[in-house]
Parts: structure tokens; C-alpha cells; sequence
DNA sequence: TATTTAACCAAGTAAATTAGTCAAGTATTG
DNA sequence: CAATACTTGACTAATTTACTTGGTTAAATA
């Protein structure tokens, strides 16, 4: 998983996409527009969001692109892993000259990461990004806010600290 | 922030640095020929977690590095941003030649998501990572597997050990 | 004190990626 | 058929990445 401005262009197309394809296809000339990004690069963008199936195009007069999925059904890693080529996670990915041992713990330990950083990503979808609430604020589906069963004052006062800054 | 193989070599040499130093300071020329990075690259990025405090150096035979805080207060998010250079989050950062309306809104939401990114990033350890254990087996804080109220005995286990691993 | 060790520092560089342009297509509508 | 608008590919400047070279400085040890 890679997250750099190729990820957040992506993402902001296609909140904008999100946000006007309720009427029909929206052209790429007017994401640029509005969002400032130019035709070109875009036309590149979703190039690979369509050939994932995240949107679907329509060609001639009155076509453009629309989401191929429900806003609440369609996340965010998803967006960010379809416009970035797969980085090598490892350096010696699968293969055995690696030597062992030491390297390969480290590199294991990051695929772990990088894992985690995926289904995080994944668990966020446009719709909630639309809701545009105070994430500090509200935790979202990645909270166990409620889960405690019997805890004491103190623990739950941790827990909710806790919880507070996901 | 922003997630690239650079981030990935700072935090591959964090580890092994928190394997390692224990019994004292280990040199950069260790972690290189261990993880297969480059010295002089190793140099530059501890040169700045170095400038950010995340290690100390000690100069001369027997010098190197030791992490300057313990591996259970020391996290992933703190290690990726120190090396990395700020991103421009939002293209018209602040000001206000962005025209308002559709523009900002995205970026907006996009800034939104970045903060949650970085949170998630800075609840992960170091001690945690050397833990190595099955991230897909355990969930996590991340999720609502469990928010139900009145649980079992069994679930309530399951809760303790998710929390644990976070 | 001389030597070794290893951090520290700066400049430069090849390769890769990013962000964008340009110029052709091709499909669809009217 | 003509206009519209998506699609594709090749090409490019700017930036970033990962690394090299060639030092200087501080500390330990012989």
C-alpha cells in the first residue's frame, strides 16, 4: 500500500464523481474543472479505476463516468491501490535468496504493516468520507466504542480515551 | 502523510535497531549489511530521526545508535513522518485564492482522511511490530466485530486480546 | 599521540515516479 | 455523416528516490 498526492488525486475524483453522478455520467472535463486537476492526468486515473470496475464509462455526447458501485460499498484503499502500481513490499518478495533470517523477519514484520494499513483503508468508504464529519469526533466504524461489557471507571476511562483518537 | 518505500526503510531499520540495541549502541554499517540498505542512504535517514528524537547517536568505536525511547512509546506514524517531507495536503494550502465551493470541500475531506491515516498510524509500536503476530487473525481495534452489548464470557476474552495487540 | 571507528555532512547522480502534454484514435448521439 | 466525448499511447519536464563519493569531526584504544 503507497499513499502519496497519485492516492489523494484519486480519492478526490472520485468524491467529486460521488458527489455528481446522481444525474447521469459525469465528463472528466468537468472533474478537472472543479477540482482543478488536469484532463490528462485524470483520463490516466481512471484508465485504471475503470479497468478495476470502481467506475464505468459511457462514450459519445452526454457520456462520461459514473461510480460502478454504491458510495457506502466502495472504499477508499480500493481507489488508492488501483491507481498505484504494487510496490515490492520486500525486496526479496517470495523469493529464497534472501538469506533468511534477520532480513526476512523485518521485511515480514512490514508486509504485517503494510496489511493493516490496507484493511484500514479499506474499512473507509466514500460514502462516510461525504459525511464529512470531525473525525476527531466521531469514530466511525472503526471504533469498538460500545463494546465493553463490565469494565471498571477507570479502565473504561482509558478505553475511551483511546478509542477517542481513532 | 505519505507512505512510500522510504517510509519502509526507516521503519525496517527502526526495528532492527530495536532488536539490536540492548546491549548498546549499534552502528549504522550493522543495519546495513542486515537489511540490505545502502549505508549512506541509512545516514540521511537517521540523520533526520535523529533531528526529530526518535534516536540518539553515539560518536566513536563502539558508538552508533540507540532508540531514544522505549519500543512501546515509539510509533510507526512518528518514524514515517520524520522522514519524509511534508506533503501539500490541499494544493492551496490555507489560502484563499481556492475559490471556496467544490474545491475545498474535497480537500477538505481529503485532509480529513489524512488525519485519520496519521492517527492510525501513531497507535501502532514498535514493541507492537516485534511482536510479529497474525494481523489477520486478530482484527484489532478496528473493528465492531464485537460491539454488542451483553456479551459472553468467550467474547469478552476475545476483547481483551484484541485490545491487547493495539 | 597515532590510529581506528563511526557519526556527521554536502554535493552529485542515475533511475524511477509524477504530473502533464500532444496526437491520434474509437464509439455514440443526433 | 458530423459532432461529441471517451480511449489510448507515446513523449516530456520536474521531482523524488536511492545511492555514491569524498570528505570532516568526535571518541576510544593501542
Amino acid at each position: 500500500m503507497k499513499l502519496s498526492s497519485k492516492g489523494r488525486y484519486a480519492v478526490t475524483a472520485m468524491l467529486d464523481l460521488a458527489f455528481h453522478s446522481k444525474k447521469g455520467p459525469v465528463p472528466l472535463a468537468e472533474i478537472s474543472e472543479r477540482q482543478d486537476i488536469s484532463l490528462s492526468y485524470l483520463e490516466q486515473l481512471f484508465s485504471k479505476l475503470r479497468r478495476t470496475n470502481l467506475v464505468a464509462s459511457v462514450r459519445g455526447p452526454g457520456g462520461g463516468y459514473t461510480l460502478n458501485r454504491e458510495p457506502e460499498n466502495l472504499f477508499v484503499g480500493e481507489i488508492i491501490q488501483a491507481v498505484n502500481e504494487n510496490i515490492d513490499a520486500t525486496k526479496c518478495s517470495g523469493k529464497s535468496d534472501c538469506k533468511g533470517g534477520e532480513k526476512c523477519l523485518t521485511h515480514n514484520l512490514w508486509e504485517n504493516l503494510s496489511d493493516r494499513i490496507s484493511d484500514f483503508l479499506n474499512q473507509i468508504s466514500l460514502q462516510e468520507l461525504m459525511q464529512k464529519r470531525d473525525v476527531k469526533e466521531v469514530v466511525g466504524r472503526q471504533s469498538c466504542y460500545q463494546s465493553s461489557v463490565i469494565v471498571t471507571d477507570l479502565e473504561k476511562t482509558t478505553i475511551d480515551t483511546k478509542l477517542n483518537v481513532l
